[in-house]
DNA sequence: CTAATAAATGAATGGCATTCATTTAGTGGT
DNA sequence: ACCACTAAATGAATGCCATTCATTTATTAG
């Protein structure tokens, strides 16, 4: 899908199989004791493709976490040597950019065309945020990210604007509602990996009895709530209304 | 000056004026070509503290950005080697911390107790966004971080909280509401420093026409305002009257 | 006076992304 | 059917980076 260039010839098969052939390749790296090694040269079938580095990357991160995620680690799943990833990729930052991509994919833009506005946006605010919560060290490449070449984000967005688009928004007022939304949500996704102490001001709370007193207030009355979701839920109903009243 | 080997005697101006002395040691070691190699052993005065830590990364900072930011960069802006930093900071990521606790200083509470609290939040809003829109690359490390030990933030969170307490919110609503601001800050620091162009659709342009419109009319009456400076003043003035609604 | 501690140097160490030369296999043109 | 070209792998560097350790020297506490 995200397949570029020339995935032509021969047994689409095999490759399309080669995706998802990542666990399977990993297993017989680590359960099988006889893993041959592959001599030099092209081999006949390709080993790596775009689909199968993106899943191996994604596992890896699942396993290990992004500090697990190193061009070393990547090959060694995919039972490769760490230079053959330049031959699809032209560096670490493009495995993030296909990770990054995919992930967009898992989105729920479904309630734009199903519900009243203020609720698409918040199942796809919720979801959004809880997607990269756990892939924080992506956010600093997808702010920055020109959304080119990442047809998942396209789509997202495409969804999106249209929602907004028949929710009777101005055209001018479309882009601008949805950069700060997701400056919320990118932000709030930072919180949800936050400690829960991380306000706690410990030896200087004499020194700052009104910050302490509302931190202290926090742990009253049991909410069910983990702070994060009461912050972001919060944050989201003030945006959802006050965007919401500029609709045309 | 703070030459080598025989400043021993005398002058404990000069270690009272370490931390500012910073910049003239950097300029001292690339300007002046016979800077003296400074024997093994502790010298007569301390070279190092956190102050001058701080300073240095700053200006290494300002000048090379967050890439140019390494242990031994800094080292060597300080004149001094890589390991004897860590006599005082116990990694890298200590650096940072001493960085962001520095630059919360410069973030302007003053309308807190002055103005009315929608434009106390403003001036906030915008004076943080603004300082860390230059120090994005922080933001991973604030965001997840005890507020134990670093005193200029909890001064800042200390003047706020007192603010939304006088305003009329309820104990157990500051933080929340401070979270959710800060999320949609952070988020929008990130915008600031993404290119113009980020949300060009280039070749895709066909299969999303209604967000290809949106973007488009961005372009149409040319605005004085930067596309990020739209989109932080809408979310902005949404959370304020959203969450001011909320008041006691 | 002496032991402990603090603050510097300089020489490793191990991990990391990336590059390059080399080998082998498929492909397109004549 | 050959041949040049390109694609995709290996394996051996390279250079940067944070961090650690042994060592040296100076200050400070008991």
């Amino acid at each position: 899908m995200l397949e570029t260039t020339k995935e032509r010839a021969g047994m689409p098969a095999v490759s399309a199989t080669q995706g998802r052939a990542t666990g399977t390749a990993a297993a017989n790296g680590s359960g099988n004791a006889e893993t041959r090694r592959r001599r030099a040269g092209r081999p006949s079938a390709a080993v790596l493709d775009k689909t199968g580095i993106t899943a191996a990357a994604l596992e890896l991160v699942s396993r290990k976490g992004y500090d697990g995620l190193t061009m070393a680690a990547l090959a060694k799943q995919l039972d490769v040597a760490p230079s053959a990833l330049y031959n699809h990729v032209a560096s670490k930052r493009d495995v993030l950019l296909l990770v990054e991509d995919h992930l967009m994919s898992l989105v729920d833009v479904s309630g734009f065309g199903a519900s009243v506005w203020e609720e698409a946006v918040r199942t796809w605010a919720w979801s959004y945020r809880n997607v990269f919560a756990e892939h924080t060290p992506l956010i600093p490449v997808i702010a920055v990210l020109p959304v080119t070449d990442a047809p998942q984000t396209l789509a997202m967005y495409e969804a999106i604007s249209k929602g907004f688009l028949d929710a009777g928004f101005p055209e001018s007022r479309v882009v601008s509602s949805i950069v700060a939304l997701e400056s919320f949500i990118f932000g709030s996704a930072y919180d949800v990996t936050a400690p829960e102490d991380i306000f706690e001001p410990g030896t200087m709370a004499e020194s700052t009895p009104h910050f302490t007193a509302a931190v202290r207030s926090l742990g009253g009355p049991p909410s069910s709530e983990r702070p994060a979701d009461t912050a972001f839920s919060l944050g989201l109903e003030a945006l959802i209304s006050g965007l919401g009243a500029l609709r045309g």
